[in-house]
DNA sequence: CGCCAGGGCCATA
DNA sequence: TATGGCCATGGC
């Protein structure tokens, strides 16, 4: 069995450094997470070029709830994702807007504020301290769960009990590190464990070849 | 055509 | 704690 390091070693050699997350800033990364709840990136995009010309905390606040769900209907859940950056922006006025009034908090603060607001769960959160706010945080996603699954560890129920996990046995407060984990994990899940089950070429393989699907 | 994607909330038991 | 229904578009 593969360490959690040794999976990160093997990932980040075949695929490379990622440099993820595809956005020019934190208000275009938040809102981000919230419309690729259970959607593919693909569609969530369409929906963050609709708003393209609106992408600041200011904008979007003073933006009509029916006009950005309007905006935003190819990421599917329109109505419920509007509601939720409008809900993300109330929480965020607090700050004046401000990610550097912000980002001194303690990780795991910052985490229960978070989670106290309607529309961001565990991943949403975790994606937002760990690409907004650099803060050193596994993201225990559907991805990373299938994929160490196919490599035969026994993933624990809760998505905190997994996270918390692989944290400890990563041991490291490396920012960067989580950030390419992350990215590695999802390009695998995309470009191999799909069409590729038994992931050829890649040194992987014969992890993912023993394995069952999800 | 049917299936499902980088979730999260809520009602029920 | 643990299922199940619900939200909804677009790509394959």
């Amino acid at each position: 069995m593969l360490t959690f390091k040794e999976v990160y070693d093997n990932l980040y050699c075949y695929y490379g450094p990622q440099g993820w997350w595809p956005a020019d800033t934190p208000i275009e990364m938040i809102v981000g997470s919230i419309l690729v709840q259970h959607t593919n990136w693909r569609n969530a995009e369409k929906a963050l070029q609709n708003i393209k010309d609106v992408l600041t905390a200011e904008a979007l606040d003073n933006m009509p709830l029916e006009e950005l769900a309007y905006r935003i209907r190819p990421s599917g859940f329109y109505n419920i994702k509007a509601k939720r950056i409008k809900t993300f922006l109330d929480w965020f006025k607090k700050y004046q807007f401000q990610i550097e009034k912000i980002r001194h908090f303690d990780r795991d603060k910052l985490r229960k504020e978070l989670l106290s607001i309607q529309g961001v769960g565990h991943e949403t959160a975790d994606v937002i301290l760990l690409y907004v706010f650099d803060k050193s945080i596994f993201i225990a996603d559907a991805y990373a769960r299938r994929i160490f699954h196919r490599f035969g560890y026994n993933i624990p129920k809760g998505y905190d009990a997994f996270r918390i996990d692989v944290e400890e046995a990563l041991s490291s407060s490396d920012m960067d590190l989580y950030n390419e984990y992350h990215a590695l994990l999802v390009e695998h899940g995309k470009v191999h464990c799909k069409s590729d089950p038994i992931c050829t070429g890649c040194p992987l393989s014969t992890y993912c070849r023993r394995l069952i699907h999800s």
